[in-house]
DNA sequence: GTCTATAAGGCGATAGAC
DNA sequence: GTCTATCGCCTTATAGAC
């Protein structure tokens, strides 16, 4: 049911295309590509998604819902467990969805117009993530010097999965669940923030 | 005497092609592009370096002395001092040359050939940075239980500048310098680590 | 070493037939 | 809704004049 051949001529054009891009990113990837992988022909990208920069926007506004932040109340949780859960949510949709997650890094590293849609999804958690680190302080929970710094850096560190392709040649075999994972990597945060283990 | 006007064919090509490939990536940067805006004849590409892709070979073997770790001896630093060692250099290295940096995290999200090329230069001080994190642990020094998630979770945390320009438009008007920048984001890393202030 | 001119092909997009 | 054929542009690369 989820198989690609049995999936209309939209949504395979769309799957393959993040497929695509994720791995070729946006400017290496033809029409001509997308179409030949999907099994399908050339002019159904014009006819159904009207160019190749609609279809790459369709995209987010398909898959966007993986990446939102859990609302929750500020009065009735603490900065860190605000912190955990959107660091928990962060983590796991770049696990969930590691396509978009990579074509959002690359769009992130260039300076193309494209990059201005991307951010319309993602500032709104940032912004979140932000005001939990600066409440955090007040409250004399966290501990950091500069909040900018400390924003860049917790954004970064729950990107960690992001290389585990290219260090495979030099990573140890271990098993670690994908659960353990992501709370290992909140640990590392939460330390690195300078929080008092419970 | 640094200025792109003054300096050769061959080094105007290479400067402008870095700019270019790290603002818009491989694909999306053309030959043309690059010798107009290097004030220089489009055969001239493959002339003095024979292609695109050498000259892209050519921007890493030119510029790679900034990545290179600097080498210290095991038996007389500690696995702290060592990891600091090499984190200073990283970091620092992300600052100093932007744009080869950005090239290097592009190319990391994409399953390119030029990859294998990149991974060349990096490979070495991934290494040195696990083995300095293999040590500490046996010493008792850092904490963590995935040594594969530590060094992912440190790697990513040194390359914490390179989100700055995305984020401008949420971080506050902080000034802190550069080398107090750099002692942040190695305090950072090691809190994560669990290393105890001293 | 540098230039112009051009080759050979891929690109995105679409008009028009079915 | 799908296909073929094609337009016009841009790409990398180079042959040959100077």
């Amino acid at each position: 049911m989820s198989s690609l051949a049995e999936q209309g001529v939209k949504t395979r054009i769309l799957l393959t295309a993040k497929s695509c891009f994720a791995e070729q990113g946006y400017d290496g990837t033809s029409v001509r590509q997308i179409c030949q992988q999907a099994g399908v022909n050339v002019s159904m990208v014009s006819y159904h998604f009207g160019g190749k920069e609609k279809v790459y926007e369709a995209i987010f506004e398909c898959f966007h819902h993986v990446n939102q932040p859990s609302d929750f109340d500020y009065a009735t949780i603490s900065p860190v467990e605000g912190l955990v859960l959107l660091l928990r949510g962060i983590i796991e949709s770049t696990i969930r969805d590691k396509e978009i997650s990579d074509i959002i890094q690359q769009e992130m590293t260039m300076h193309s117009d494209r990059q201005e849609y991307i951010l319309k999804y993602l500032l709104p958690i940032w912004q979140k993530v932000k005001q939990v680190l600066e409440r955090g302080r007040e409250q004399g929970v966290f501990n950091y010097s500069s909040l900018n710094q400390a924003l860049l850096l917790v954004l970064h560190a729950s990107l960690s999965q992001k290389r585990r392709g290219q260090l495979e040649s030099i990573l140890e075999p271990e098993d670690f669940s994908q659960d353990e994972i992501v709370d290992q990597t909140i640990a590392f945060i939460l330390q690195g923030l300078g929080v008092k283990p419970a």
